[in-house]
DNA sequence: AAATATGTTAAAAATAAATTTAATAAAATA
DNA sequence: TATTTTATTAAATTTATTTTTAACATATTT
């Protein structure tokens, strides 16, 4: 029974480290150094909040380390700090909907990149316009000024989907698209 | 009229340059460094296929750093070596539909990160079965057991939700629920 | 108010990544 | 076949990032 206990303990462990491991390997992804998704993987486990000292001890890392890493995950909000009666120390807890990062990650990202890059195509074509407009160009100049302004209605194509695509993950839009599905285990 | 000539050169410039800044800006979401990305944008206004002397030149950088970059920008095949008859020298083309590339990537990672984690899941379940199966092991084990089961459960959706984005990205049904408009200019 | 506990910032050290120069290999021309 | 051109690899350098140790600030207890 000692034995068996001592057994169970290790499949538990093996289950979360596996599953640990895979996070923080594929966590670059989303932003993240090494170090601060196996700092997510391991407090995505834990049931209970975890201090920046219980994280040092369990990463083996230092102390500072552990409270730039977590404000990291605040600010892409995995990370919450809870409050608890009695504590001194500062309480973190990780939020475990990956659906919720997913959305918050690519929709920021997408958004931005659309932006900035409208803003900048926006500047552009007026600029390429000038030269069409302008009866001394050379010709040259005006055949590449039409190029580029074709090109260009096509990357504007581009940022606009993008900006549709994470409008719909914002809002949810995607999910009657694309219904999360409640699976069975085993693929 | 020399003097027009010269502003309808740097007017195209300006254009050029300021969305050539916005793609190296954005480019690293695609997990490529700041001048990969730089030496992409200045391709992508290119008309004619460019030699490693002619990146060179352009950038200010080293040939082994073009020669290294470029062949990064082929392994994300959004640059391909073209042959042309009467040059020694190898000759690249910048792809410029962005969907291509967009897909490329994002479908790649997606894969990845769902079959990576899938796997590991289902290796932790295994091992987290065996213990609620076992008689002998402790009642905290257990229950925490079952807490990671439910946990990864929901994991479970989620990567397989995003292998489902993937593959409608890849097969290019997402674009029937999120066509692709041609668009009109200032915004 | 002094002592202690906790978290954060700043400087220093260690590590990793990007870039270049130099050396090598491969291909093409003469 | 020797020479030249071109591209790539390897070693060395530079630059940037990550991590730590040490100093500081803030709050809490005694």
């Amino acid at each position: 029974m000692e034995e068996n206990q001592k057994n169970s303990e290790e499949l538990l462990e093996q289950a979360e480290r596996a599953v640990i491991n895979s996070i923080a390997e594929t966590m670059d992804l989303y932003g993240v150094t090494p170090s601060i998704g196996r700092l997510y993987a391991t407090l995505y486990f834990k049931h209970d909040p975890q201090t920046l000292d219980d994280m040092k001890d369990e990463l083996g890392m230092s102390k500072p380390s552990m409270s730039t890493a977590v404000r990291k995950l605040q600010d892409i909000d995995i990370v919450k700090k809870v409050w608890k009666k009695g504590t001194r120390k500062d309480l973190f807890l990780a939020e475990k909907n990956f659906f919720h990062y997913f959305s918050q990650f690519f929709g920021d990202k997408w958004e931005r990149e659309a932006k900035l890059n409208l803003t900048a195509i926006n500047y552009a074509e007026e600029k390429l316009k000038e030269i069409l407009e302008d009866e001394d160009a050379e010709e040259k100049v005006k055949q590449r000024a039409e190029q580029d302004l074709k090109q260009l209605a096509e990357y504007r194509s581009y940022c606009h989907w993008l900006e549709q695509l994470a409008q719909s993950i914002d809002s949810g839009e995607i999910f009657e698209f694309l219904p999360i599905e409640k699976t069975n285990p085993e693929e």
